[in-house]
DNA sequence: CTATTTATGTGATTATATTCACACTTCCCG
DNA sequence: CGGGAAGTGTGAATATAATCACATAAATAG
């Protein structure tokens, strides 16, 4: 895989196809022409046809693409053919509500650790059957589980410290919630998700009609 | 405003120096350096001289920026220099969780109204004093209240329903963090917010080095 | 008042991403 | 079996975005 440079929106379109193809499989649509996928997704046939293109050669002329078939390509593409083990650090309002949410092992993403600084939380079980770690217990705990990707969900003041010792027990892959641009080696790739910038997107356009 | 057309990665970038610069200002760092803003973004420097220069000169050449005013001068480029109204559609785990977060609030964003189908939650007061209304009510309240932006927070198989009611009402922002790509007609502009493509490009990155 | 330093603003350049357009493959129907 | 019809795969053409590099402006020191 990963024969060219592959652009960074390609990744993020296949994981929309992917969702989007999940979808019709349920509702047993077994091919589909880039055409009706693009309208679905809201993006450009082209642009799907030279998405896939980068990684293979998928679909059938003149037919389609199976769905199904297309699924788990991409999903071998992505890397998402095998289980992925999450840490989550910092339980509180937004933490909570993200381990106990079913979309994640439904993608292949499984909680194996979870971590707060506060000692009345330390010890609770969380509905998936996860214990709650003392943060100070984290590089150990990481380790042991074998914990792949760190989801920081801490104020914004604690993020920093959580993703050095995230990087330090040997994590690459961190997803932060919280409202700060964290700083961390190559070795490490950092998602971020802020949902204020997306509504700061959306006063921009309302405010001048983008 | 607006007199070029924006590339909308500038108007995302704006959002992000605009947080740094307010972390900034309470450090009271009076002046700085697109150089030194440039690392605290991991952007280039020129780009963000580039992405301010779309809209004016805000700079003083050999010193700098004035950290108050660039960031009351973005807020004027993003229509941030006013209140926004929000309905919150979907009061479950997520729902919840968000409206009871303080950042909204922190950055001019409020909270005037919120829906559920579940009867058993209408009526119920969130902790912002808000009363949960019925979603066959959206259209009214939402009229009534003057909603600038809705935010969907349903299961999946609702999230097209609900664009549908927000739509209708006379909303043209939308939130999504429904795992669906839902359908508007042009004048609503909608943002989605879907943390499990987040982790899925930390998977490939993590599976393949990118 | 001049030289030096610093750091912006921006045209030119390079890099990246999207879209077009059509050759080519498969299917289907008569 | 031959002639559309449908729809992929892809090189070429656009379009968009990021970066460089330098002229220019302010500040400071001598
Ligand atoms: N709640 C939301 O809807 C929402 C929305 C957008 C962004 N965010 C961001 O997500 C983060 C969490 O938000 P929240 O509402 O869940 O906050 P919260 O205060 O409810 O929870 C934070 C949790 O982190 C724990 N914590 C603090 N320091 C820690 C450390 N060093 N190590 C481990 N755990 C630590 C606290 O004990 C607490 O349980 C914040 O940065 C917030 O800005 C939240
Ligand atoms: N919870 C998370 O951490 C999380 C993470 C990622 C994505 N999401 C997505 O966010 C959405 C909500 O997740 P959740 O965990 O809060 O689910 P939830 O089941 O806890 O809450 C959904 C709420 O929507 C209400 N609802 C259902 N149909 C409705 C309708 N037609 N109109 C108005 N309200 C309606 C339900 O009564 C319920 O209160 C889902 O689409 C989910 O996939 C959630």
């Amino acid at each position: 895989m990963k024969f060219a440079k592959i652009p960074m929106a390609t990744i993020v379109r296949l994981s929309i196809y992917m969702r989007t193809l999940q979808e019709l499989l349920e509702e047993d649509v077994e091919v589909i022409s880039s055409e009706r996928l693009a309208k679905q997704c809201g993006v450009n046939p082209a642009q799907i046809r030279k998405d896939l293109a980068y990684f293979g050669e998928f679909g059938v002329r003149g037919v389609g693409y199976r769905v199904n078939d297309l699924v788990n390509q991409i999903k071998d593409i992505l890397g998402l053919n095998r289980p992925w083990n999450l840490a989550m650090v910092g339980l509180g309002n937004l933490g909570s509500a993200l381990v106990r949410h079913g979309n994640f092992i439904k993608h292949g993403y499984v909680f194996t650790a979870a971590f707060d600084a506060d000692q009345s939380k330390v010890g609770k079980r969380l509905p998936n059957g996860l214990i709650i770690n003392h943060i100070s217990e984290l590089e150990d705990v990481v380790r042991e589980r074998d914990v792949h990707v760190g989801i920081i969900a801490t104020p914004a003041n604690d993020a920093q410290s959580v993703a050095n010792s995230l990087v330090l027990a040997g994590i690459n892959g961190i997803l932060n919630f919280a409202p700060v641009q964290i700083q961390v080696p190559d070795c490490c790739h950092v998602e971020n998700v802020d949902f204020t910038i997306k509504l700061d997107s959306i006063a921009y356009h309302l405010s001048f009609g983008g």
